[in-house]
DNA sequence: AAGATAGGTCTACAGTCGTAGACATACCTG
DNA sequence: CAGGTATGTCTACGACTGTAGACCTATCTT
């Protein structure tokens, strides 16, 4: 790691906190199928072997990989009615390429593919975001339009960061910001006025 | 494949073609990562090497099975003004569990893991998706409004059918199906009214 | 019927993967 | 200072991956 890579002091905690870190950026990096054990242990400054000594194996690594990264709040809204405008920004802030690379919506459109990571990513949905999410929102069906928020908002970023699609990662982020913040707008309506 | 497995008559074309969709609806059931040569070489009941023979490599296959995916119409619609009506029908519609299991949607949230797919997969959705929604689009900023159309479509599919959460799976599909329609109708005009 | 060629398979290699058991060492306690 | 234990490493295994070259054989042509 560091120039002087002396071996560092032996503390379990701070070690398994290592390894978590290098974790996460690793799997929201490549992936669950592209990041290997190996190079999980090589970032944390350790050995493959300790990383399934302290977490049982790589699925169980990656599942508390994604509590953790799930578990940050990632957008704070108090005001109901200004909660779209608020999220649309934050949206096409933290989606811009240029932004920070960590973060749950990276972490869970890269790991997708693999059947047993989506399970895992399921339950911790259900566990942090799905339910931070629902709270902001009134009505009966709060749920369900909580989780189609989640969708467009997952969506973006996948065709912003992950594909990388010309037409949204230069488009320009004021109108950008303007046309999501509509769409979150028809979500934060219990129901769509049947005119 | 059959129960009496005599082999295949010889042609290079039909045996071309067999290795194809035995790849997409490999590549779309695992990713780009789940998805082995083998097992698409036993699905189309030939030999691993034959593949490569065939495609070259298993990258310009997936090319391939990409470009075969995404150049299937999905939703075709005529009239702009009952545009979102009928993709949000059709999208509800089509991500029900129970619905066929082959279409672009999936095989590219099961490979977009994979930087290489990635990139295979922006230039395919450049040249087949992204260009056809446009044209059903108005107004200057249409190329980023389809994206955007695309982005729902894609998180809908992914919440829905590969991370299959529990309140999106279980909701209403009429309800469902009003609120994407709100949606995108959110996106169909050119500009947001700035009241 | 005999040869030519397109169509397919066999064997194998070099690499990576996740993981297990035995072993070594730094640190704390007496 | 001596011992014990927590902490970390080494070696290795079996399975799987994509792919290359040599080889076989069914089919068509003459």
């Amino acid at each position: 790691m560091s120039v002087t890579d002396q071996p560092r002091r032996r503390d379990a905690a701070a070690t398994r906190e290592a390894i978590l870190r290098a974790a996460i950026e690793a799997f929201t990096r490549a992936g669950y199928d592209g990041a290997g054990v190996r190079e999980v242990a090589a970032a944390a400054g350790v050995t493959a072997m300790l990383v399934n000594r302290y977490f049982g194996s790589k699925e169980q690594l990656f599942a508390e990989a994604v509590d953790r990264s799930f578990a940050a709040p990632t957008v704070v809204g108090a005001d109901p009615a200004a909660l779209p405008a608020q999220l649309a920004a934050a949206l096409v802030a933290r989606t811009d390429p240029a932004s920070e690379p960590l973060n749950p919506y990276l972490l869970m459109l890269r790991s997708a593919g693999n059947p047993r990571a989506a399970e895992i990513m399921r339950e911790a949905i259900g566990r942090h975001v799905g339910r931070r999410l629902t709270g902001l929102l009134t009505g009966p069906d709060a749920g369900e339009r909580a989780e189609l928020v989640l969708s467009v908002i997952a969506g973006v970023w996948l065709m912003r960061d992950v594909l990388a699609t010309p037409a949204l990662t230069g488009a320009d982020p004021g109108r950008l910001k303007e046309h999501l913040s509509g769409v979150i707008q028809a979500l934060s309506r219990p129901s769509p006025d049947p005119a």
